[in-house]
RNA sequence: GCUCCGUUCGUCUAGUGGUUAGGACGCAAGGUUUUCAUCCUUGUAGCAGGGGUUCGAUUCCCCUACGGAGUACCA
């Protein structure tokens, strides 16, 4: 097995992200695309962007947009597309039609491959037929003879449904009885016998390729030098490197990323796990028909949603998990991709986004916060949203979890919280603040610094229970038993404000 | 059914022909603390099963089980 460390000194790979516009871009899919720009980058090489829409029919509106959005988002980089352009255009399987007709028809001339004008309806039926039978239908060379092909078809039959303009498809002449040895740079060698492969279509009766044509011709004239791709697709790798030895082509390196599976249960991830567990399965927002929530718009860092995806499958052989772009770039290597599929969780996920809230640039967060306070009907400079991020931040993994954890800044307490009360506003508990409220009245600088020690003082003084006081007051203060160090609080609301709130506190609660 | 791929704590994973099988998430307990969190410490839990090979297998080979993918004129 051909090893990158061997390859590096080769080459400079160009690699590419060759997603179909159906839908959304799943978290697998950016996954895969980012293992291929970590590949592409690490070994100074080119990451490419090709929308593989063939199928008119699946076609949706708004997903190419997506895919580039997503991609952006995250930081993946994309050097030749559809936007970027690049020397190996156009980066739009629609857009190079003709080109699959030509190297369809070479095929067909050195006899690699012939053309069936068995219709769709037709092979359904052999296959429900072979089905009740126990057996499985398979188009090749134990039964192409039978059907209604160039190779079964007298030479004056065939071009009486050609001139009958009878649609057609083309298909692959799988040879017989032969060892296909291919390797991965994941799983190592594979090897496989022709006679279970059937005779794929290459060339659908619509005058579009289809995937294997399409992709095997694109990626060998766009000298893609390494296929990194889902294990999906290792089922047909037979069929791609049988291709290219047709046509004469050099083969390219292959690697199968293992999938993603979901939470819990059996299967693949898809977007019902998302649904159904509360956690997003796309990197954004879909906003189309069957709308679907994206981790940008449910408060993810991408920085820390690319660290995620990035560990799901692959790890450095070191402890280290927190890893910015560069690092993953730096530190990336396909050697060390795993071989069986990872389950997502959503609790990791949580986990990396709470890190990297604390590694944020304070600015940055404060400027989501102040559009969060804005949402809630409240105004705040920047200065003083920086200030209430600092003290609450490491509390919350979420910018949006900021707002539980300050709206007391905002308006004194509406209501108390009754266990709190029954908990902690007891008998002498108002003479207790009442006192406090003198305390506090001769004090002008209202900085923790100053408030804390002097009423530390007083408590110690008075002998009385550091906790009597400070959970009344923080009652009266916050209106329930918790946030950030109450000191920090009353500085950050001043002194009016607090002396305020122990008013209304010690009138409501009596 | 057939073909291919895979299997280390619940999850993501490291690792080795002889290790106390390591880390992280989660969970639990304790500590810090004026509250709630955070944080710190400790703990919890794993080599799918059966055969070989070997002085010795979690590690190498085979089988089984389980999981996954593919089996379209979809990608």
């Amino acid at each position: 097995m051909k090893t990158e460390r061997q390859l590096n000194m080769t080459m400079k790979p160009r690699v590419r992200f060759a997603p179909s516009p159906t839908g959304p871009l799943h978290i697998g899919g950016v996954r895969t695309a980012l293992y291929n720009f970590l590949f592409a980058k690490r070994n100074n090489g080119s990451f490419l962007l090709r929308i593989e829409d063939t199928d008119r029919s699946r076609y949706v509106e708004g997903a190419e947009e997506y895919i580039m959005e997503s991609l952006e988002w995250c930081g993946i980089r994309v050097d030749e597309g559809i936007r970027e352009g690049g020397g190996y255009g156009p980066y739009r399987q629609s857009e190079r039609k003709e080109l699959y007709g030509k190297y369809a028809g070479m095929l067909l001339e050195s006899g690699w491959a012939y053309i069936a004008f068995d219709t769709a309806e037709e092979l359904d039926e052999l296959r429900r037929e072979n089905e009740k039978k126990g057996e499985a239908f398979i188009y090749n060379a134990q039964t192409r003879h039978k059907l209604k092909n160039s190779l079964s078809l007298k030479d004056d039959e065939i071009l009486k449904l050609q001139e009958e303009n009878i649609p057609y498809v083309i298909r692959f002449k799988m040879p017989e009885g032969e060892n296909i040895e291919m390797n991965d740079m994941i799983r190592g060698r594979v090897i496989v016998n022709s006679s279970t492969l059937d005779d794929k279509v290459l060339f659908k009766s619509d005058g579009m390729p289809t995937y294997h044509l399409a992709n095997v011709v694109d990626d060998h004239l766009m000298e893609i030098t390494h296929v990194i791709r889902g294990e999906e697709w290792l089922p047909s790798l037979p069929l791609h490197v049988m291709l290219y030895k047709a046509f004469g082509w050099n083969v390219p390196y292959f690697a199968h990323l293992p999938l993603l599976l979901k939470p819990e249960g059996k299967g693949k991830l898809s977007k019902r796990d998302g649904d159904k567990m509360g956690f997003p399965v796309f990197p954004l927002y879909w906003p189309y028909g069957d709308k679907a929530r994206g981790y940008r718009e449910d408060g993810y860092f991408p920085e820390a949603f690319v660290n995620m995806i990035a560990l799901l499958g692959w790890n450095p052989g070191t402890d280290k998990e927190l890893f910015t772009m560069d690092e993953l770039i730096s530190e990336f290597s396909i050697d060390r991709v795993g071989k069986s599929g990872a389950r997502f969780d959503p609790e990791k996920a949580r986990w990396f986004n709470h890190q990297y809230m604390q590694l944020q640039p304070v600015e940055r967060i404060a400027q989501d916060y102040i559009i969060l306070v804005k949402d809630k009907g409240f105004n705040v400079d920047t200065k003083k949203a920086e200030m209430l991020v600092e003290m609450v931040r490491e509390r919350v993994s979420f910018v949006n979890e900021l707002w539980d954890q300050t709206d007391f800044f905002f308006s004194p307490p509406q209501s108390y919280d009754q266990s709190a009360v029954k908990k902690r506003w007891k008998e002498g508990s108002p003479r207790l603040i009442r006192e406090l409220r003198s305390v506090l009245e001769g004090i002008d600088d209202f900085t923790p610094d100053h408030t804390e020690p002097v009423v530390k003082n007083w408590i110690q003084e008075k002998e009385y229970g550091m906790g009597a006081v400070m959970n009344a007051f923080r009652l009266v203060v916050v209106g329930a038993l918790r946030g950030p160090h109450l000191f920090d609080i009353i500085g950050f609301l001043g002194k009016g404000e607090t002396l305020n709130r122990i008013d209304r506190g010690l009138e409501i609660l009596g």
